[in-house]
DNA sequence: GCCGTTTTCGGCCCGACTGTTTTCAGTCG
């Protein structure tokens, strides 16, 4: 049976905090909706899942739903519908709801919009703008119209968020173009790119000019950067600016603060919100404020100068980046209990590489040579199977040439092992690409989905798991297909997936192609908790995306929460060879 | 609406910038 999911039960949580704000109500309510909706995002599992497990009260156990939000998500699982939603979209003018979306054009506003110009959507909206129907009203203008004309802009291209794999060379790029400036040394970004979200909505800097007179300074170089394409805001202490970046525009914003409240304003900016509250929460019942200026006992600074001392002044351990989204870091680090999460440093081999036997550009011996100048040990030369025609796939005769070569090369290499491996597809039916015999050749195996992405649900679900079955699978390829940006992940039940792995004795991989990033983060989290282990793959079809891939994989594990011994290929490689049944 | 080492009521994170005002509301992060 179809439950809805944990994403379309906070986006509707979201829309009732939005139209409570319209409605007027008073601010705790809307934030507690806000709340829950952000709880539920972060959640690793399906609340269908909890709530067939332990009812209303599973539900209520979840921090920040309580009783009347636990009944309202009951009956969204139950029925797909919410009464008390639809109730509150009726009592509201009409396209509110879209008006909503649009960039500086908040609830007030947008009542007041509908009421007095009948405005009904964003197509409306832009109408009246053009018309100059919108400066008359009260505390409106001629500069307001021309905002909410850049947001009607913005809207219609859509809310693009920036792949993290472009962002974070972006964000380097300008980081070092400011860091020129000698008053301000050490300028850092923060934001979604600091915590290695998969994508980022914009780049958070900041500088710590040495002298409050250098800061102008900075603020100049930032909005003269050659990147900028229009200064949207400009203060004393806050910048923000639109980068052309590519095909892409992103906004970015500059913060300039003072050495001494360094680590409160890394520690601010970088977030997440929910972390931010539940790290200020505990500041106030220790009696403490803090902000981004530092940790204060009543007007006294008494902290803030790294991030170390935020965490400190609340009685917790210095909690990483990757992990700070308000969904369960702060309680574990309370209890000691945080994750030693994995570091590139802990990988000792990739398991996913194409040469040019498929589609790969380059020869084995080449590989093999990248791989051993980033000190791995050993590398994964995973080929396509026969039915990837596009992509060159390898007959069994053709890999039975291909694994000769390999251990020709092997006889001859020093300090680096290249494995033998393909990347087999799973056919319709969930058998593989490859009969048995040719599969008992190979030392890893990744079993991946390249076609039938439409498939019902529960058949792809079916198709996969008989995969799992096989005994000759090591890894489970891309699992939900998903391409950030252009393809939403085809219908499977990631949960059975996941258990499947686990009880065949399967890895997950985390695929680190820019634009694939699967699993996801929260995935990889349930696919740790079930004891599945993860390989962190680069898919590489050259060398030069190996550096890369070690970096978001990497990242990505420790959003994750993975510790080292998660992960398949963080194994040495003599470990790695008993564990595959190839120990010699 | 949520929550509790100030527990069942009375709190609830903190601040900057813009545009419109002339002291502040709205929006954003």
């Amino acid at each position: 049976m179809y439950s809805m999911q944990n994403p379309e039960i906070a986006a509707i949580l979201e829309r009732i905090s939005e139209l409570l704000e319209v409605k007027g109500e008073i601010r705790f309510k809307i934030q507690a909706y806000q709340k829950a909706a952000r709880a539920l995002e972060n959640l690793d599992r399906p609340a269908a899942e909890l709530h067939a497990e332990g009812g209303l009260k599973a539900l209520t156990g979840i921090p920040g739903i309580g009783e009347g939000i636990a009944k309202k998500i009951e009956e969204l699982l139950a029925t797909g519908r919410l009464k008390y939603y639809e109730e509150l979209k009726a009592e509201l003018p009409k396209g509110v709801e879209e008006l909503l979306e649009v960039p500086h054009l908040g609830p007030k506003t947008a009542v007041m919009l509908a009421e007095k110009l009948r405005v009904t959507g964003v197509a409306s909206l832009e109408k009246a703008l053009r018309g100059h129907r919108v400066a008359p009203l009260p505390r409106m203008g001629e500069k307001m119209e021309e905002k909410l004309l850049r947001g009607v802009e913005i809207w219609k291209r859509g809310q693009e968020r920036m792949p993290l794999g472009e962002a974070l060379p972006l964000a380097k790029e300008i980081s070092g173009s400011l860091a020129g400036i000698p008053s301000a040394p050490g300028v850092e970004y923060a934001g979604s790119l600091r915590r290695m979200k998969e994508t980022v909505g914009d780049l958070d800097f900041l500088a710590f000019p040495r002298k409050p007179a250098d800061a102008p300074a900075v603020m100049d170089a930032f909005v003269s950067l050659p990147q900028v394409t229009q200064v949207t805001a400009r203060g004393e202490t806050k910048a923000q600016v639109r980068l052309a970046a590519g095909r892409r525009t992103v906004d970015a914003d500059l913060r300039v603060v003072e050495p001494a409240s360094r680590g409160a304003a890394l520690h601010y900016f970088t977030g997440s919100k929910a972390h931010n509250i539940l790290v200020r929460e505990l500041g106030v019942k220790r009696g403490l404020k803090i902000s981004e200026y530092g940790v204060f006992r009543g007007a006294k600074r008494v902290g803030g100068a790294t991030e170390e001392e935020i965490f400190r002044s609340v009685g917790l351990p210095f909690i990483p980046p990757e992990i700070r989204e308000g969904a369960g870091e702060v309680e574990a680090a309370a209890a000691g209990k945080l994750p030693r999460l994995v570091e590139e440093g802990d990988l000792h081999g990739d398991l996913h590489i194409h040469s040019d036997w498929s589609d790969g550009s380059q020869p084995l011996a080449e590989l093999a040579e990248a791989a051993r100048k980033l000190g791995y040990e050993y590398l994964a030369v995973t080929d396509h199977s026969q039915a990837v025609r596009i992509a060159n796939g390898l007959t069994p005769a053709r890999l039975r040439v291909r694994n000769k070569e390999i251990d020709r090369l092997n006889s001859k290499l020093r300090g680096i092992r290249l494995l033998k491996g393909a990347e087999v597809d799973i056919l319709k039916d969930g058998s593989l690409d490859y009969p048995d015999e040719v599969l008992a050749g190979l030392d890893v195996i990744i079993a991946s989905v390249h076609s039938g992405f439409n498939l019902p649900e529960a058949e792809q679900t079916r198709r996969v798991v008989r995969a799992l079955g096989n005994r000759y699978v090591t890894i489970l390829g891309h699992p939900t297909g998903r391409l950030i940006g252009e393809r939403e992940a085809y219908p499977i039940d990631i949960g059975e997936v996941i258990r499947a792995a686990a009880d065949n004795g399967k890895c997950l991989e985390l695929n680190a192609q820019v634009q694939r990033l699967d699993l996801a983060d929260i995935h990889l989290h349930r696919a740790k908790e079930a004891g599945a282990m993860v390989a962190i793959d680069s898919d590489a079809h050259h060398v030069s995306f190996l550096p890369v891939a070690r970096k978001l994989g990497v990242a990505m594990a420790r959003r994750g929460w993975l510790e080292e011994g998660d992960v398949l290929n963080a194994l040495p490689l003599s470990a790695l060879l008993k564990k595959l049944g190839r120990g010699r």
